[in-house]
DNA sequence: AGAAATTAAATTGTGCGCAATTTAATTTCT
DNA sequence: AGAAATTAAATTGCGCACAATTTAATTTCT
């Protein structure tokens, strides 16, 4: 086996951890659309619903939570979270104002409607484990290898 | 610990395999975009080329493969490929045209350029490996068990 | 205080992904 | 053979991702 091969083998698209990722990441989403669906959210709008469910009943944050405060949590920027953010506001989900202490910021806050959908949510984690081919306990270990490459 | 507190639990986002899975996929292909980038390619075209340069010397697709067949290895739908197809070509990396055998199925072959790319391409997969934050040997024991679930 | 640098969102433009539909060719029934 | 069903791509439309730029507000220097 020489190193020539040895590049070959790399080159080909089975032996790709990114390609596995990729591929895998685009399933398992897939798996959570009919769920989301019922909700009237995509992948995304959950998990900055997600992000809001758990920072907005913290008391340190009584106005809302900025959109840099959610593209940190979510590794997203501004480019990607205005559009989404005016979606959610257009569903009536979340309300958006500029900051009075900062007017660089928008603070985002959690509408009636937006507070009510987590009830709802609350079945989405375990009928997606029921999608999953794999145990509970053996997600989670992978989960947190997977987050030590984060 | 009650039920209710599982669920809350289950709800917060970095107890979440998907969120994980989605924020490292979008993390790797962004440490491919630098060296793609060198060969003018996105991360979804790079994978085509894959699939192109490993199975086009093959004797048993001696007319390209069809998009039906790209598809089938990437798990991506005619709605993806055809125009990122379309920029391949117009790229000058490959050739589409019409089976003669089935007028249904466009075959695609690579061109002059599109060859002489894979070897541009051969030093990706270790610059890869050098700005992930684990072994190969870490990194082929996931890529196993991910796909594992696929 | 006033210029320069920094920061937060928004905007613009390109390229995916994917659902739904359309078009055209081939296969299967009867 | 001819209608009906199936199949392969293409098309249409929407919602991300992300790079690059713009706009406006705040902070840092001197």
């Amino acid at each position: 086996m020489s190193i020539a091969d040895d590049i070959d083998e790399a080159l080909k698209l089975d032996n790709q951890f990114c390609f596995v990722l990729y591929a895998l990441s685009r399933k398992v989403i897939a798996q959570y659309r009919p769920l989301l669906d019922e909700l009237g959210l995509t992948y995304p709008q959950y998990l900055v619903m997600l992000v809001l469910w758990e920072a907005l009943p913290d008391p340190q944050y009584p106005e809302g939570v900025s959109v840099k405060f959610i593209g940190e949590r979510l590794m997203l920027d501004s480019g990607t979270l205005t559009p989404l953010l005016k979606r959610l506001e257009g569903n009536g989900l979340i309300h958006r104002e500029r900051s009075r202490h900062d007017e660089r910021e928008v603070l985002v806050r959690l509408s009636l409607d937006g507070i009510e959908l987590k009830e709802r949510a609350r079945v989405v984690p375990l009928q997606l484990l029921c999608s999953v081919n794999a145990t509970p306990n053996k997600l989670m270990e992978l989960r947190d290898q997977l987050r030590g490459l984060l």
